[in-house]
RNA sequence: GUCCCCAUCGUCUAGAGGCCUAGGACACCAGCCUUUCACGUUGGUAACACGGGUUCGAAUCCCGUUGGGGACGCCA
């Protein structure tokens, strides 16, 4: 069934810190991870600071951080790929000794200028290889060159792709690319062949928008006389509009996922399910996860990013999250809301009513918002629809139900509950007649938790309280 | 433009020639449950891009068309 490799595998991650770990790299990083952890194998990270322009502390700091929220936990130590730069360097050196590879002393200008040419006559774009036999000696003088690999130009090049089957590029298609820049700093192209060798990876799993490099890295691999890695290109996740999602694109980073309340292990699920499927199965377990991947089931087209469904998923393992777990998190967030930290009875009332919270919200932002009426204090602010409900005669019930609830013994959802069925069938309003406005004033709002359990845990004080500040203000003589 | 990849409900997908009058999930609509909302539950709307083959038989295989995407940097 599942093609499982020979040996444990090793893969690795390797994105560019050139900005925050966007969802497509995170997925990338999941499936990468998943496959090492189901075959017992190796997952490492490497980080591709070659574009010394580009890449910052920062951004890799936000890779680790994401990583490390989406619990994707890397063996070994991380390798920064700059460091290495000599070792690729050696690599292009050897290449040129052997005679497949050589300097080439175009200008950047001239490349440009040849690419302009070639589009403007409707060929493709491409390096046309002048500097490939020509004698050094004709090298003009002042040019720094640049080191190419001399690609073979006949025949073709096959990938042999575990998601997406045999590959083949006709040589005539890939030019003969840079190995080192004139700097001497090693291209990408060259640095992953080298890592990737020397780091023993045996599967490099990515985004298939790396397909046409994979022909070129095989060149490069050929050349240096190594074996190749088993390559597996995943399809790229795409937004709403069908486009690619990257970094310039609408692609957010996974912080930014964090932050609109989205719990990991419901990340991990979602984006599991893009591009990769077990059956009908929908919610699946990290642990589940690691059991069932396998590069065969990958799908082969592209998915588009789905935050409807993302919500959906979230609800659940929100549903599932521990009390305390989320009473933590959404405590900080009600306290950077309303500048208190939620301590004492505030972080009391907030455990209590965690069950009844959590069943209703799809994000922690949304937890945190139906929270905040626990910790806000007296008199609450009304929303509309709420303040319709204490309009008229609701008042009146509710000052009337005061008085039962002021001697009510024991304080308790159920006696609560009791006593409003008593009242409301003493005169002959519906349940809904009385639970309603009493929702509007111990919530402000329309939407809650069941009320009787709310009002139990906002405590007889509080509740009594609210009650009188709806009451007074429907009686206050400028309301009429 | 050239090369490469892709193509099942709006979205994510199941489907590896007959089990498909195409299944599930999200979203949407209606009902039930109910003190609100959510959950749950019942039902509904909704797809094999098109055209040719191959075959007794095609969503599944082949070719073409169309559509979408990706790659064509001294970026990664």
């Amino acid at each position: 069934m599942s093609t499982s490799p020979a040996a444990p595998p090793i893969t690795r991650f390797a994105p560019s810190p050139t900005g925050y770990l966007h969802i497509g790299g995170a997925r990338t990083a999941l499936f990468n991870w998943l496959y090492a952890r189901r075959f017992g194998g190796t997952f490492r990270l490497r980080i591709e600071d070659t574009d010394r322009q580009r890449s910052t502390e920062d951004a890799i700091a936000k890779i680790f951080d994401g990583l490390r929220w989406l619990g994707l936990d890397w063996d070994g130590e991380v390798v920064f790929q700059f460091a290495r730069a000599a070792g690729h360097a050696a690599a292009a050196k050897a290449l040129l000794e052997k005679g497949l590879a050589y300097r080439c002393y175009c200008s950047p200008e001239e490349l440009t200028a040849m690419r302009d040419q070639a589009r403007a006559e409707g060929r493709p774009p491409r390096y046309d290889g002048r500097w490939r036999d020509r004698d050094p000696a004709e090298a003009p003088p002042g040019i720094a060159p640049v080191i190419r690999l001399k690609a073979p130009r006949e025949g073709e090049t096959v990938v042999a792709d575990l998601v997406q089957g045999e590959v083949r590029f006709p040589n005539s298609e890939l030019d003969d690319m840079i190995l080192l820049r004139s700097d001497g700093t090693p291209t990408y192209m060259l640095s992953v062949v080298v890592d990737d060798h020397d780091m023993a990876i045996s599967h490099v799993i990515r985004g298939d928008d790396h397909l046409t490099n994979t022909a070129r890295q095989i060149q490069l691999y050929q050349g240096l006389g190594w074996a190749s890695p088993t390559f597996a290109h995943i399809p790229l996740i795409h937004g709403p509009d069908g486009a690619k999602l990257s970094k310039r694109h609408g692609a957010l980073g996974v912080e930014a996922y964090r932050d609109m309340g989205y719990l990991p292990e419901a990340m991990r699920n979602y984006l599991l399910r893009l591009g990769w499927g077990h059956g009908d199965d929908e919610i699946i377990s990290t642990e589940q996860a690691v059991a069932w991947f396998g590069l065969d089931a990958v799908g082969r087209s592209p998915a588009r990013f789905d935050f409807a469904k993302l919500d959906n998923l979230n609800g659940h393992y929100l549903r599932d999250a521990a009390d305390e777990r989320l009473v933590e998190r959404v405590g900080t967030m009600l306290a950077d809301r309303t500048g208190v930290p939620i301590t004492g009875a505030d972080a009391i009332r907030l455990a209590a009513a965690m069950p009844g919270l959590k069943a209703r919200a799809k994000t922690l932002l949304q937890l945190t918002d139906s929270a905040l009426f626990l910790v806000t204090r007296r008199p609450l602010a009304l929303d509309d629809k709420a303040r319709r409900l204490v309009a008229g005669g609701a008042a009146k019930h509710l000052a009337e139900f005061r008085i039962a609830l002021a001697v009510l013994e024991p304080w308790s959802a159920a006696g609560i509950e009791a006593a409003a069925r008593a009242f409301t069938e003493a005169t002959a309003l519906k349940l809904g007649d009385l639970a309603q406005p009493l929702r509007a004033a111990l919530t402000g709002s329309t939407v809650s938790p069941p009320i009787f359990e709310t009002a139990e845990i906002l405590g007889r004080d509080e509740v009594l309280g609210r009650i009188d500040d709806v009451v007074d203000a429907a009686f206050a003589p400028e309301n009429g």
